[in-house]
DNA sequence: TAAGATACATACTGCATGAATGTTAAATTA
DNA sequence: TAATTTAACATTCATGCAGTATGTATCTTA
């Protein structure tokens, strides 16, 4: 006899729920203004449901961050591998990244709660898949002489600040030519480091 | 007849105690993980002297945060102040932003916790004073044409971004030459985008 | 010095997390 | 396929913490 609903689809349509609801929760209002009896109640399940799924407010949250984490390295990953030159690549990673991030919630969730709340914790962990590519990037067209930069490791991070940044100043405003000028900005700091010897 | 301890005295001993009490939980565990509770046992008092002092828990934390951007931006005025060109002084004043923000509870409470627990609130207002004076010393340079960009508050932002992580990478380390590679970093970012023409 | 304000003390309420325990239905196996 | 186990969820409760209400002692001021 065919069971109504089997156990895995059962666990995959309370954690998918779960973990949609929540990450709107934590977007929105926060992770420490976000209480479980909130995600539970809106949708019709139980504490044990959600305890059931994870371990504690804490799991559904690194949950959720890892989700967004992914989401945005997949775009970024997608509009990088368009072009062969690994300097193109930098720059159009930049711009990718400025694209995806500008997505209010996912950086709320990526760049201020998830430091905020995992702070000493595995956040290294997360925060490496971002900045790993930007950091390898940086490495390649330095070793090959294309970037001019006195310290590789120091410029990917002085570059995956101000992508930070911008991206904050484009999701603020409604203005839709700021993201295309944070886009030029972040393009001509790197053709400014740009080594023409090369 | 002289009292013992003047009103006004009392509340400067006991505003003092909980700001610097608070201040050291809250930069080293986090505003979440910080207890009231823990605050007011530690220094001998009680809930009634905390909750006189400061409307809430909340109250506690943005005096600590008001406290804390205002030896950032003292530090930094202090610095600019010793040189007369606004190109010097722009360079000085990000170098400056790096020492002081080196501090890893300094940069914790101030880039890390404020963000997330005044998120929507009166962040802005806070952030202005640090951001407000990079902001003014590029509009300036850029006015003056010696600064070339296509965006002066964009650019603005750029810098303040790649200013925060830098500092967060001086900070995670013991080595201390990473405080001068980054300082010749942001140096080198400036000059790069310098209008020679001028 | 009397009246009021101020700084603090104590006790209590309500909320949120997470744990303990119970129940039902799918999965496994004999 | 019947018996047994295990997984998914339900319910109830203990604990800890933020914030409030109310009481008291000390200082201030008219």
């Amino acid at each position: 006899m065919t069971p109504k609903l089997t156990k895995a689809a059962q666990t995959l349509h309370t954690r998918r729920a779960i973990l949609e609801r929540s990450r709107h929760l934590f977007a929105t209002r926060g992770y420490a203004a976000t209480s479980t009896e909130e995600i539970i109640q809106e949708l019709g399940i139980t504490r044990g449901a959600l305890y059931h799924q994870f371990k504690d407010k804490l799991g559904v949250f690194k949950a959720v961050i890892a989700e967004a984490y992914s989401e945005m390295t997949a775009h970024i990953n997608n509009q990088v591998q368009l072009v062969e030159d690994p300097w193109q690549q930098l720059i159009i990673g930049c711009q990718a990244f400025l694209e995806i991030a500008q997505q209010e919630h996912l950086r709320r969730l990526v760049f201020i709660e998830a430091p905020a709340v995992l702070a000493a914790e595995t956040l290294v962990e997360f925060d490496q898949y971002g900045f790993g590519l930007l950091y390898q990037s940086i490495r390649e067209v330095t070793q090959q002489g294309k970037l001019s930069t006195i310290d590789a490791e120091g410029f990917a991070h002085l570059v995956n600040g101000a992508l930070n940044e911008l991206a904050a100043w484009v999701a603020q405003s409604n203005d839709p030519e700021r993201l295309k000028t944070a886009q030029k900005l972040v393009e001509n700091l790197l053709m400014r480091h740009q080594n023409r010897d090369a």
